[in-house]
DNA sequence: TGTATTAACTGACAATTATCATGTTTTAGA
DNA sequence: TCTAAAACATGATAATTGTCAGTTAATACA
């Protein structure tokens, strides 16, 4: 059983939902739905992508290996984001690596169909346009971090980040569960740091641990850290 | 004597190169020339935009204050550059400031020409999206620098940049003269740290000083220091 | 042209963070 | 279920970077 995408709710969330009816059509004949097991990749950086991703379901990150070997996340994706759109629209190579952290469902849609509807329907690029303003404020964002913040203010920053946007579990912990070495590639810190912190946070009571995963338990103390008080 | 966009060959390389006759009468109708001072702001952080500035002439910072109230430098615009364009498309406050670095020569244009152009002209919003995704990509990569390089690498880094986009003088010394103020707010380091390393660099030979103006010595191995050799 | 203000610089020290070494726990798969 | 590999964890130490305090040099401007 295909879905299509006229009855796909996800496109309310982006940019397809400037489409016409006939384009919708074009859309869903064109793409294919796939399923990412969790850890594999969707794109890595440096390849040519011919089409984007868009999300049904599941939790991505887009990351960058630095020139040391170490890898930095840039951000993480959400339900019913469009993937891969900057480098169909500058027709360039990926600069970032997508990899699935939870399973995904994903419709990959041919980068033809998009350049069609780019070149002749202005409000889905002026949908586009405001997606990829959107991604650069939130990246002009995370330099000011990353260059003015602490590892701890932006592992604080991290906790409240995902519960905000991932929600937590009846007891309390993030649905979202990262590993430390995934934590680390967040914020920007060697793995054993970044575990040091974990445990400090611990021992004072801000968050609490089983196993993987992370619960918070003072939303307000973590955040006035964040802020830097 | 005022100058028509018709005629002004900055245009070839942004994306009103994408505009007809029709459309570029428009703009040039409807914008405002202006000499900006060294140092005077063209626009600051938090403000709406009424339109975009695009510049003939000379440099400009834009940055953003950290909670912490240190300045951070994201970005040095270009001759040719369009400057505003995320806040006015994303019909946003701007989350940057822009300064003048060195005495600017701009064309304000109100966002209603850019507006109408944008809903009715697909390959401007084409140039533009191409444009935005360069800009994305490259906060990508100052992301990743910021949270795996030193101060040193980028440092070096920096300096190579500015000799590679505002060249250097007959003296060997680059054109785009910085405080060392400024110079910290770019590779986010604190000014007292960022001062040192110039003399440090200085004592090994990498680049020469006089006054606020440093000269690039040694490119290679100030390239191998920024790449982390 | 003198003076006030700002920018550049240096030293001493403290805080933050990375690295290396090593042990423990968890997980995946034969 | 056993075992190898991966992930988690902690200590000791070193490197990096920031902070504070103070000096000197440059700049602006009355």
């Amino acid at each position: 059983m295909e879905h299509r995408c006229e009855n796909c709710i996800i496109r309310q969330f982006n940019s397809l939902r400037a489409l016409n009816k006939d384009e919708l059509k074009k859309v869903s004949d064109s793409k294919i739905s796939k399923i990412i097991k969790k850890g594999d990749a969707l794109f890595t950086e440096g390849q040519k992508l011919d089409g984007v991703f868009c999300v049904r379901n599941g939790v991505s990150k887009l990351s960058k290996l630095s020139s040391n070997g170490k890898e930095q996340i840039v951000k993480l994706t959400n339900r019913g984001e469009i993937m891969g759109q900057r480098s169909v629209i500058a027709e360039d190579f990926t600069n970032l690596s997508a990899t699935a952290i939870s399973e995904m469902e994903v419709c990959f849609i041919p980068k033809e169909t998009i350049s069609n509807i780019l070149n002749t329907n202005p409000y889905f690029s002026l949908e586009v346009l405001r997606h990829l303003a959107h991604d650069l404020k939130e990246a002009d964002d995370v330099i000011v971090n990353m260059s003015q913040k602490t590892v701890k203010q932006r592992l604080a920053e991290a906790f409240i980040y995902l519960k905000n946007n991932y929600g937590e579990d009846v007891n309390g912990f993030l649905s979202l569960t990262l590993s430390r070495d995934d934590y680390a590639n967040i914020v920007g810190a060697a793995t054993e740091s970044l575990i040091r912190m974990i445990s400090e946070f611990k021992k004072k009571g801000l968050i609490k641990t089983d196993g993987k995963k992370i619960g918070i338990v003072q939303d307000c103390t973590l955040q006035e850290l964040a802020d830097g008080f």
